[in-house]
DNA sequence: ACTGCAACCATTCGAGAATTGGTTGCGCCA
DNA sequence: TGGCGCAACCAATTCTCGAATGGTTGCAGT
């Protein structure tokens, strides 16, 4: 992280236009985002060439007084957190990391559900995972296994949780995956997530909530090792 | 639910244009997103007026074979899961339902803190830990409980559960809260999140990841225990 | 009274202009 | 000749307006 110096330092001189602008801010009415005027207006309301005024705004900017950004204009206080740009997530992360935010989110979606899915969700996550335990393809167990995993999240009934997951789920998508598997195969009979789904679909049904969380925990666990390699 | 009847149903007698449009579906080739050209050009293409096409595409999207949106277009396959309104998120969310999404994020996030963090990144967990102690008003106390939180969720160095907690802040700021607390008053000496802020950054300072996690769950719970007022 | 049709409505997208913070190069003055 | 200020220019963002598109309504014809 070079800090290339574009501008000219702070000199001493200036210190006369950074108390006016510090009493400007004080002083003026901003509107509710903290936004400024931008700066040739201020300029000219300071009385002050724009240049003496970037000067003292770089010093403000430097302190985390506010913020600037090409574009959009300057703000007093803290620069807000940048959130979700999918594609920049994606990039940045790997697929371990994915398998540990899942780790994070599905267990307290399961215990959720346990506690609030009707009869009918639970009826649906019986039959997703017959459908998964059919399927003729890989990508055809995907697709189910996918439903099975956002049926329990809308089964939890908590639409933060449930949005976070969706989140989850298409930065999943974006990652680069590591090997894909044979499409022409379908999954062994012994696929250990079979029964792992078995388990949380009962512990679901029978309102078990810890043991839906620490099934779902499991299993997710039993992805990751796989995806490790420590049980190819 | 009440599904407005505006028009006209479905009769017996458009079966053909139904099956011409199914024929259609099946021979043209679709764009990547599954976009069909626009109503207009389409009842143009099948020889049909506007009116008795929409009524072959309106039986297809109730079936879900398609989705239409207004300024849009018409697309097939199942209608994508639309991802983080976070104001309508807000609207649709109680205080309690963020409180879930943080004991299912957060605990995971302390226990990678304890294996990833580094010790620059610990030290400043302690300092905001005392920050929190000192501070002089329950705002001036929110400010670092925010920080301390968001230091933890830094320090487990996982970019996509970081990114899930910011969102989860943004519709946590969002959300009507409860009872403001009185901001002249400054937290009690003996606040129970003091102690339990020190036992997770002790846990993560000796790298036990299992005690920050548990610590990080037990400390939620206090806060939202107090939020429904079972200790208040 | 029912049906079909064309005009109209609300929403979305896209291209281009306008705005705004960041940078560069020319010229003025010492 | 060197340092400094100023205006023009650059790149990122937002604004604006028109076209496109699914949804609705009112009128005419039978």
């Amino acid at each position: 992280m070079l800090d290339r110096q574009v501008e000219a330092p702070p000199s001493l001189a200036m210190s006369g236009v950074l108390t006016q602008l510090s009493g400007y801010l004080a002083a003026a009415a901003l509107p509710e985002d903290g936004r400024l005027p931008p700066e040739r207006e201020l300029a000219e309301l300071l009385g002050v060439k724009r240049t003496e005024l970037r000067r003292s705004l770089a010093v403000l900017e430097r302190e985390g007084q506010l913020w600037r950004q090409v574009g959009k204009g300057t703000f007093v206080g803290p620069r807000p957190p940048q959130l979700l740009d999918i594609a920049d997530l994606a990039e940045r992360s790997n697929p371990l990391q994915v398998m540990r935010a899942r780790i994070g989110l599905e267990p307290e979606l399961a215990r959720l559900a346990a506690i609030n899915a009707t009869a009918m969700e639970i009826a649906t996550l019986a039959e997703l995972n017959a459908a998964c335990r059919a399927a003729a393809t890989w990508r055809e167990y995907e697709a189910y296994d996918a439903r099975f995993h956002h049926q329990i999240a809308e089964a939890a009934h908590n639409p933060i949780l449930l949005a976070l997951l969706e989140t989850l789920n298409a930065v999943r998508r974006a990652v680069t995956w590591g090997r894909p598997r044979p499409s022409h195969l379908r999954p062994p009979a012994d696929h250990h997530s079979f029964a792992d789904h078995e388990r949380i679909v009962d512990a679901i049904a029978h309102r078990e909530a810890a043991a839906a969380a620490d099934g779902m925990r499991r299993h997710l666990q039993n992805v990751e090792d796989r995806l490790i390699g420590r049980q190819p």
